[in-house]
DNA sequence: CTGAGGCCTATTTTT
DNA sequence: TAGGCCTCAG
């Protein structure tokens, strides 16, 4: 391959990147610098010019998403499928590691992932075994403690005693979980990266075997490691495998669940002699933007250092509009969106991002009323949906009886009769021979511990467990998986249900089965699956894969929409991303910067890395809006516009002013006597007035409260609703089909 | 087993 | 305010 193809068209940095010869890199990419080129590039240039075997090149990222991504253009620069080469994200790439080396592992051949809600309940189940009080331990918090060990990379024997009994209440169930996952052979996605980190601390034979193997790791989004996962990275990259880690402290947003921002600062000291290469090139955004993101993020102390810059136009302003309350800053936000799409552009070029999930809900109300198509990204996972997690857990059944968490969870649904006592019986029972769920079933039932009708019952389901499996191995995939669902009633269950829910659940098993055939197809593959070290795979069939890939892959969001729709989405969940228009929406103190971390230093700067984040996804235009008052938790809440608002220059930033919106109220400036209407009286807000004789700013009269200005609109048709501030009565809302309000 | 009603809580999310 | 979760009655 021509040299020139790889470096062409690069910058001074993306191309020392590149063509770095230096033994170590810490790669600082700013917010759009061009981050995944270089890395796919660096790639190819190691494969092509170098002449490194692509079997000893590995790639690691965080998302399933991001590792695909970085596949499909390495393959287009490359020209051919990129076979060998280790590209996935770390739970990926740990898990075929143990997949590969149970037994040196510790691990039965055939060990089951248990994702965050199976997590959840067998804690919760341990709890209730071992009597401990799950109100006083809550076990949400229980959990978060031993994933935040795990992180730390410490089992239950490494957490140090205390005196403290909240504390060593949570050592104890540490140490009962993990005593029971390793019985039952369960890893979570914390285990999955300190197994395979142990496997290689234990078995110096294997390390090196790896260690001989690569000669090149690259990591994405290296701000975001944490320490468990450096750990990992230093172990395998030992004295010889060059690391290239690639990332932007100023996007270190994770650190709530155990990201380490340390872990790029110490990266030149821990790699002695890596190359710092900064690409500061921005070829998103405006200057105006650059220019506020770099003014925000100068207020955070002990950053590397990185200035973002770019060669592009100066851009529009930064819009700031001051809304009254988060009805208000919805409808701007509304009308926003139809002004872009009105100027002929596309609605999804536009997002709305946000700090939490709550605000989404106004915003969708209001997009609702205005009939403006949207899409909101987030909420429950495909594979975490219960539907699903139920026809997964029958799949997992007949793969591999022995899976106490799957029989757990579907041997009564739909429901067979096979309640909470005879499970615990079986519970015991399997508890005291050491076997499974499966076994216990089975000897319960020639032991008679069952009563009658609960025997029936369990007899019922493994009949029907062992029906299903009969033949698979002559079945497809899809048709395993068809055929499992509707055997299993779940099918004729979701249909019972009534409501939209029982169709969407419907069609999301349907969905399932898609799933599955284009999983035959081959195309899920990554290319590297199928490589140097098979002898383990072998056996593996294709339903196995399937659910493995289903327990490391939580899948999208949902389906895609076709209608062209804006974007709602948090700022966490915008990171890597980019649109021609972004709105912040709720810059106020206390929302964002959220309460929750402003009175630490770190939370603060977290927050402030957030916000950062957040300009930077806007290339064209940037909108911010805050409201003075905001509905949350049922209560009114006034708060004040950001700080993040006034660390931006206000040479940068245009204040909204418009003529058909009151955005001020008022009447909290003045007193009621001085009150007077707005100086701009041409409100042209029709539509939510609809039906009644009077607009937004209209002085109206109210037979008890006399005299008053309103406010704003709520609801629709009869529900709808009218906020007045009345002179004498102060503000009150009011139902517009009763209020008989007269415009003076 | 289902449904009603009471209680509690309420940042951010990937694997 | 609202949704999730749990308990209890039928």
């Amino acid at each position: 391959m021509d040299i020139s193809l790889l470096l062409d068209n690069l910058n001074d940095g993306q191309r020392n990147a590149v063509a770095a010869s230096s033994k170590h890199q810490l790669v600082l990419a700013g917010a759009g610098s061009g981050k995944t080129r270089v890395l796919v590039q660096r790639i190819a240039w190691l494969l092509n010019v170098e002449n490194v075997s692509p079997f000893a090149v590995m790639a690691v990222t965080f998302t399933n998403k991001a590792a695909k991504e970085m596949r499909a253009r390495l393959e287009e620069v490359l020209n051919v499928p990129a076979n060998g080469l280790w590209v996935g994200t770390f739970h990926g790439l740990a898990h075929r590691l143990l997949k590969q080396h149970w037994r040196e592992a510790r691990l039965p051949q055939h060990f089951q992932i248990l994702d965050s809600d199976d997590q959840l309940r067998l804690i919760k189940r341990l709890m209730k075994a071992h009597n401990i009080d799950d109100s006083r331990y809550p076990p949400k918090q229980i959990q978060w403690f031993i994933n935040g060990q795990k992180d730390e990379g410490r089992r239950a024997a490494h957490v140090i005693p205390s005196a403290d009994p909240f504390q060593e209440t949570l050592r104890t169930v540490y140490a009962l979980y993990e005593e029971n996952c390793q019985q039952n052979g369960l890893v979570d996605f914390g285990e999955i990266l300190l197994r395979s980190h142990e496997l290689w601390l234990e078995n110096p034979d294997l390390l090196q075997h790896y260690q001989q193997r690569f000669r090149h790791i690259l990591v994405d989004e290296f701000q975001d490691t944490n320490n468990i996962q450096y750990a990992w990275i230093r172990i395998l990259a030992g004295q010889n495998i060059s690391v290239m880690a690639v990332g932007d402290d100023d996007q270190s947003i994770y650190g709530w669940r155990g990201a380490n921002i340390d872990n790029i600062r110490n990266f030149q000291h821990d790699f002695p002699g890596a190359e710092l290469i900064k690409l500061e090139q921005n070829y998103r955004s405006t200057a105006n933007i650059l220019a506020a993101a770099n003014a925000v993020i100068e207020n955070n102390q002990g950053r590397l250092g990185k200035n973002l810059m770019t060669q592009g136009e100066e851009g529009e302003p930064i819009s700031l509009y001051s809304a009254f309350n988060e009805q208000d800053e919805a409808r701007y936000i509304a009308d926003l969106v139809d002004e872009w799409s009105r100027g002929g552009r596309l609605r999804a070029e536009m997002a709305v991002l946000y700090r939490s999930n709550a605000q989404s809900r106004t915003l969708e109300e209001a997009f609702l009323r205005s009939g403006i198509p949207y899409r909101i990204y987030g909420g429950q996972r495909f594979y975490e949906r219960l539907e699903i997690k139920n026809a997964l857990s029958y799949l997992r059944l007949l793969l591999n009886r022995q899976d106490d968490a799957a029989m757990e969870r579907v041997i009564n649904v739909p429901a067979r009769a096979i309640g909470e006592k005879t499970v615990e019986i079986l519970r015991s029972h399997a508890r005291e021979q050491g076997c499974s769920l499966w076994q216990s079933a089975h000897e319960a039932l020639s032991l008679g511990l069952l009563p009658k009708r609960a025997g029936t019952a369990v007899q019922g389901f493994i009949d029907l467990i062992d029906e299903m499996s009969v033949g698979i191995h002559e079945l497809k995939l899809h048709e395993i998986v068809d055929n499992s669902i509707t055997q299993s009633g779940l099918i004729e269950h979701h249909k019972k249900e009534k409501g939209e829910k029982g169709q969407a659940r419907l069609d999301n098993l349907e969905e399932l089965i898609n799933a599955a055939r284009q999983f035959e197809s081959g195309d899920y593959l990554p290319a590297d699956e199928v490589d140097d070290e098979t002898e383990e795979n072998s056996g593996q069939t294709d339903l196995a894969i399937f659910l493995d890939n289903a327990a490391l892959d939580a899948g999208e969001g949902q389906a895609d929409e076709y209608e062209d729709a804006v974007q709602l989405m948090t700022l966490h969940s915008a990171k890597g991303l980019e649109f021609p228009q972004v709105v912040l929406a709720g810059l106020e103190e206390g929302l964002f910067p959220h309460k929750m971390s402003m009175d630490e230093a770190e939370g603060l700067e977290e927050e402030r890395r957030l916000a950062y984040v957040g300009i930077t996804r806007a290339m064209e235009k940037l909108i911010i809006t805050h409201a003075e008052s905001r509905r949350l938790h049922g209560q009114e809440n006034f708060s004040t516009p950001s700080r993040f608002i006034r660390e931006i220059p206000d040479e940068l930033i245009q204040e909204v002013r418009l003529k058909n919106t009151v955005s001020r109220p008022l009447m909290a400036k003045h007193n009621r006597g001085g009150y007077d209407t707005p100086a701009q009286p041409d409100f042209v807000k029709q539509e939510q007035s609809a039906g009644v004789p009077y607009d937004l700013g209209n002085r109206v009269y109210h037979e008890m409260f006399g005299e008053g200005t309103v406010l704003q609109f709520e609801g629709q048709g009869p529900g709808l609703r009218v906020q007045v501030f009345f002179d004498d009565a102060g503000q009150k809302w009011l139902v517009a089909n009763f209020a008989k309000l007269e415009k003076i």
